[in-house]
DNA sequence: AGATCGCCCTGCTTGC
DNA sequence: TGCAAGCAGGGCGATC
């Protein structure tokens, strides 16, 4: 499932094939792939129709293509299993396909979000002087964003109730991170997906920051070698990287560190991977 | 207001 | 073989 590196990569690639082109007609195939564009797909249709697509830009794994001129651009949330591809006019309709944007120029190619799952969408929203859509001002920088405030996010950890993997997933705190590489820093970072946020100290978190940043440019680096033609790469799943996972997915399956198996627990709904003896479970709470 | 829970959705896997 | 349950899980609204 995208999380920040693989959606990234899609950016890239919308940048080189997308960016600078003019919408000519767009086709909503699946409502519900617009669902956040309250005014529906006529009105989406229409107001794409003309717009030139800036520079795509991103925050954690929101996306979006500033429409130029316009004050508005087009937000992409790629959910569990969403794809934009770019794509040659006439290449079959792939199953699941949900949108289809054509260009207003000669290149022969067409944007298409194909979502099986349908847990991501389209939408035109306002661009804030910050240049965010207005929708995201919520979501926090991600931590391979410049600006990033480590010292803002110990501090939030900090003061929160909160244990540490809920931190990593809760996106107004840091973003980009999903359960993948949410796991896969504790692992590298030695730390129980339920440390009480209140008992790291601010080497603990830099530390972790830097296991995040470092998973991520690393799947980051192998994602980017698979993008070399008019597919813009998000296959739904961990790519090449997949293969270099530690924890996520390993369950049963001895520990890189000290040859435990690995265990799975259930974790919110979902999982969570780690090593019992290198991640040692935090003292109960008295 | 911060924390938690349930829901949205479909295809693959597992179990009876 | 067939069917149902389980699982994957990001984000958001409702609730406490």
């Amino acid at each position: 499932m995208p999380e920040l590196p693989e959606v990234e990569v899609v950016r890239r690639g919308l940048e080189r094939w997308v960016g600078g082109r003019t919408v000519a007609e767009t086709e909503v195939l699946h409502p519900r792939a617009i669902r956040r564009h309250l005014a529906g797909a006529a009105d989406f249709a229409d107001r794409l129709r003309g717009a030139r697509v800036g520079t795509p830009r991103r925050r954690g794994k929101y996306l979006w293509l500033p429409l130029e001129g316009t004050g508005h651009c087009v937000l992409a949330h790629l959910g569990m299993s969403g794809q934009l591809l770019v794509q040659p006019h006439g290449a079959p309709d792939e199953k699941h396909l949900r949108v289809r944007v054509r260009f207003a120029d000669t290149e022969g190619t067409e944007l298409r979000f194909v979502d099986q799952r349908t847990f991501g969408g389209l939408s035109l929203h306002p661009v804030t002087p910050d240049g965010l859509p207005d929708v995201v001002a919520h979501i926090a920088r991600d931590p391979l964003d410049p600006a990033f405030d480590e010292t803002a996010f110990h501090t939030a950890l900090r003061r929160r109730r909160s244990t540490v993997k809920r931190a990593l997933l809760d996106q107004s705190l840091i973003s980009g991170v999903g359960n993948i590489y949410a796991d896969e820093a504790l692992w590298r970072s030695r730390l129980h997906y339920d440390r009480p946020t209140a008992t790291l100290t601010r080497p603990r978190t830099t530390e972790l920051l830097g296991h995040v940043r470092d998973v991520m440019n690393a799947a980051l680096a192998v994602g980017g070698t698979s993008f070399d033609s008019l597919y813009v790469n998000v296959n739904g799943e961990s790519g090449y990287f997949e293969r270099s996972l530690d924890a996520y997915g390993r369950e049963g399956r001895p520990c890189r560190r000290c040859a435990t198996p690995l265990r799975r627990s259930p974790w919110m709904n979902r999982s969570s991977y780690f090593c019992p003896r290198c991640q040692r479970p935090p003292r109960p709470a008295r």
